[in-house]
DNA sequence: TTGGAGCATAATGTATACAGAATCCCGGAT
DNA sequence: ATCCGGGATTCTGTATACATTATGCTCCAA
């Protein structure tokens, strides 16, 4: 099955992996025309990639003023991470029938984790896939892809922690508490750690960020 | 303050109004260059709005085919239910100090629920209205946005449900319900509350819509 | 020296132009 | 009569053009 694909979804995947890589910081200017030239397709499909990165969350535009990464705020990480944590766990307590080949990937996943120190990029790629394979099992694709979404905002945020306060890795402890309540309990106790452990990773966060923005550079 | 609004917000609303009032039947397609010319805008505008309502759900799109209206699908109502069951329970969770007046300002909007018989438009208005003031104390921005965003599916349901079941008004029964749960039991046990109405709606719904889909047209 | 008015420049939002793909229509073959 | 193929036409996706607004700089005045 062959699938054209338009430009402007590839424009949003470039700019977006950009932007989580960190080459374009906080508060900068993102020039359609720049972008357009840059990446050697017109205006247009480069504007509608910035739209909805701006619907997302991730960019600011007002209007007649263009675009810009939006600044890191502790307020935007508390409220997608409350969102989040709530449908993550939703997405965990419908999965139903879980493949026993589950907890093997997930296992395959940290252990590639572990070894990444120092890369914040591939960690941030594995924290993902690892989420994705969690709920993979979920039959919501709507739910599966909202989540999606919602995850580019606190993943910004953990660049920036890995980046700036020299944390090399990701803990895999989280993971670790979720896998066991999931093989011992069921979905339902593991939703309840998976909130659980969201909410200790969003203080986490939080705090980092709250000290972060009293000192700011 | 004087703000301008882009010309894609404008026609957005436009089209999502009408297709909500049903003017344009599941399935049909919406063509830019048509839509511009009657809104008197160019194709740019319209495009951004039809891009945008394709990623909400509203729109069916792929590449080089345009837009066409969602067929309404049981599996779509239940996905976004049950999600927008669990975010607007959160909501009223995370709504921590009431007004007083917000059980008046609910329950002026039911008296005027009652009355609006046959208008289907009027009446959705008034469902929407009602949420609105009733997470109106939920100080989670994002996920208001969310929640609004989401609330256009199951919307869609609705008016086809009032339309063609013949159904005249929407009952306030839940809402009564939960009003009763809120002033009694607070604002955890009004979101128990809430997500058992919005189980019991889902089922009426998705019963009737199965058997729409049963014998089609 | 600083602050502001006014002009030049650049960039945005919107409109239009263009190329290629999808759809439709019709004629011919089976 | 029905199914298939080819060509015309419509429409989409992308590129480019245009007009208006924001921005930045210069020069003048306080």
């Amino acid at each position: 099955m062959i699938t054209r694909v338009p430009l402007r979804d590839e424009v949003y995947r470039q700019v977006l992996d950009r932007i989580q890589r960190g080459r374009y910081p906080d508060g900068s200017r993102l020039q359609d025309t720049a972008l357009a030239s840059e990446l050697g397709v017109s205006r247009t499909p480069v504007r509608e990639a910035l739209i909805r990165l701006a619907r997302e969350g991730v960019l600011d535009s007002s209007m007649g003023r263009g675009f810009r990464v939006r600044e890191l705020d502790p307020v935007e990480l508390r409220e997608v991470g409350v969102i989040l944590g709530g449908l993550e766990a939703l997405a965990l307590r419908l999965s139903s029938g879980r493949a026993a080949s589950q907890l093997d990937r997930l296992a395959e996943i940290d252990h590639r984790l572990e070894r990444t120190r120092g890369d914040a990029d591939a960690c941030l790629d594995l924290e993902d896939e690892w989420h994705r394979v969690l709920l993979d099992a979920c039959p919501n694709r709507r739910l599966l892809d909202l989540i999606a979404s919602l995850r580019q905002v606190p993943r910004r945020y953990l660049a920036a922690y890995m980046r700036e306060a020299g944390r090399l890795s990701l803990s895999t402890l989280p993971h670790a508490r979720i896998i066991a309540a999931l093989r011992e309990g069921g979905h339902d106790s593991a939703a309840a750690v998976f909130e659980q452990q969201w909410r200790k990773g969003l203080a986490e966060l939080e705090d980092w960020t709250s000290r972060r923005s009293a000192k700011p550079r």
